[in-house]
DNA sequence: TCACCATGTATGTTATTTTTGACATGACAT
DNA sequence: ATGTCATGTCAAAAATAACATACATGGTGA
């Protein structure tokens, strides 16, 4: 909703301790290009609600360890 | 990230739990427009990651209680 | 009947996300 | 030195989310 988004991420650590996959095999995985998961990575913006699911499945874990909201917990 | 959204919500659920909160009432709490709500719950689009978040935080519940992915589980 | 409220519909506009392609850099191996 | 790989940058364009306004409908109550 805002160009810096409020909404931070753990991506990087994910990719890394899922064996370290890049962010090319990531964007394949979840169907998106590299570019865009360059810039979620990056805070540019966040992800629509799709691409988020997709990204917490590839790694296997709930949407909110992923994504997290401040002011959620 | 395409037109009929794979993602489904209990939005009309959870505002009828939450003493029959009206669609305004919601936006409002939100920081969206009442069309926005409408537009979600009827499915035309799903939201973005943030009003996501926003959502579930009025309702107090994890994010996947209010929007659900399938293939998730 | 009349007014009000919640919901839904319709249309057009703006903002943001996502895509694509091209190019730059540092690390590493040949 | 050359090639490859992962990452990063930039910019334009397409797709989608969100906005605003106006209007329609069914229910409820005065």
């Amino acid at each position: 909703m805002a160009k810096p988004t409020a909404i931070t991420n753990d991506l990087r650590r994910l990719r890394f301790e899922a064996d370290e996959m890049t962010q090319a095999e990531l964007a394949k995985r979840v169907g998106v290009t590299r570019q865009t998961i360059l810039a979620i990575e990056q805070g540019k913006y966040s992800p629509s609600l799709e691409v988020a699911f997709k990204i917490a499945q590839v790694f296997g874990v709930p949407l909110e360890q992923a994504f997290q909201y401040p002011g959620e917990g």
